[in-house]
DNA sequence: GTGACTTTGTGCCCGGGTTCACAAATGACT
DNA sequence: AGTCATTTGTGAACCCGGGCACAAAGTCAC
């Protein structure tokens, strides 16, 4: 089994998901989409969604443009126009999109409609925050399953779910169908817990650990480091710091 | 005063941070460093620094070659090398760099010998778990204040910090010299949030929330959006699942 | 039906990041 | 002292995502 080195969300890395056309036919065309642009069509779907649902915002017979719809969302309009041309959607020109059905291509192209469960595991702090993080299932990732070490921890109720045995892994992920994992525990234990994700047939993994996870090449790995948000603002703050005292130093 | 619209830690945005070279004389040359490869060099100073506490992983005479210090971080040695020649970073040819100077020149480069006092606002299951996180004073960023708007948590301890009124964010960011605000309240809030912590004089905002915040454009905000982290995962799970169906049905 | 206007879809260029490959420099060994 | 192996630093090519601008296409008015 060849494995590799997740390399994380740096950002600016080369990152391509092929996937299929949003074609009503089984078309089997592949199309190869960027990351980023994966991540912005949720944006699209949100505000979409709320539009939807607060009913303004968009035009009386239900359409809206690009350049309406860029507004909302503050990007671009050929970017935005561009994203969805990955789709293959097609708007109609001289008059917009159709926000309804706009909506359902992205939710079907995104599996918007479907539910992934989640496990987390690592019931500390962070962990229990994400078991109660209402923006998980409002968004399609309900936390089916929640697992510790601790024997004190195990068998508690933690956000209305029993944390069980990180050894009852496999069991436990695959009586919930869990699809992707999150590792919240400390450092040291992070690379043992993706080793037994991956043993559970868990192929997505969302780690907040620092530090490198090896995990097999058919393993999707994310890494959130918190830290690491903090140290890239406090080197803006440096550098305006140094901005300011050169400035200041030859007026 | 001009606004601007803060667009997130989307990955591929170009983003440079002028900053001043690491040199001993204030010689007031300033540098232009990609923002992935001062990300990365946060990643070079936590592995030297596990390497100066182990004391393994280097050699006898304290040097370590950039192909060595890439296997560690997981890299190519090339980008290593030239994210450190950004520092005007000089190890010796034929020889490596040396772990203890090079240590002490990231340090310098990316600030991590200060501390910077952190406010975290919304003190629910994520801003406590923020509060306690150890990861953060761990890397010179101790969470200083708390604030909320409920009467119930104002005023009781969280994670050994006494949680204030939003409305004293003023007085009391001023008072614990807070650098960088964390938003962990939900979404609605978000931008009142962040006007209130400008209004503090707090010019770096991380965010949780998802949707976009509009602030000065001297102000920087990154944004982590955890739900947004499942469903690009959930994408290649999907992609995965068609890539699988369109095997089988072409065999 | 025809013309004018609006909006999409996209070809093209540009800027930035990654990678390769090589010259320069340094230490070791004879 | 000279030669060679080793490693750094970096110029240049490549690749990818973002932004511009325009042609295609469709709608509305008359």
């Amino acid at each position: 089994m060849s494995t590799i080195v997740a390399d994380g969300a740096t950002p600016g890395e080369p990152a391509r998901l092929p996937t299929i056309g949003a074609a009503p036919e089984p078309g089997l065309r592949l199309r190869t989409i960027p990351e980023a642009t994966v991540a912005r069509l949720t944006t699209y779907l949100r505000v979409l969604d709320r539009c939807a649902l607060v009913g303004a915002e968009l035009r009386v017979d239900g359409t809206i443009s690009s350049d309406e719809l860029a507004a909302l969302v503050g990007i671009n309009p050929a970017k935005l126009r561009k994203d969805l041309s990955y789709l293959g959607s097609h708007g109609t020109r001289g008059v917009g999109y159709d926000a309804a059905a706009l909506r359902s291509t992205l939710q079907q192209a995104l599996g918007a409609h479907e539910t992934y469960p989640v496990a987390v595991v690592g019931v500390g702090h962070l962990g229990s925050a994400l078991a109660a993080y209402p923006g998980f299932p409002a968004r399609g990732f309900p936390v089916r399953a929640l697992f510790d070490t601790d024997p004190l921890k195990i068998g508690r109720p933690v956000a209305g779910i029993t944390v069980s045995d990180i050894r009852e892994a496999a069991l436990v992920c695959r009586r919930e169908d869990v699809v992707i994992g999150v590792i919240a525990t400390p450092e040291p234990a992070a690379q043992r817990v993706a080793d037994v994700l991956v043993a559970a047939g868990v192929r997505s993994i969302l780690g907040f650990a620092p530090g490198q996870l090896t995990v097999p090449a058919d393993v999707e790995v994310r890494r959130v480091d918190l830290a690491l948000e903090l140290q890239l603002l406090a080197f803006h703050e440096i550098r305006r710091g140094d901005v300011a005292a050169a400035r200041q130093a030859v007026p």
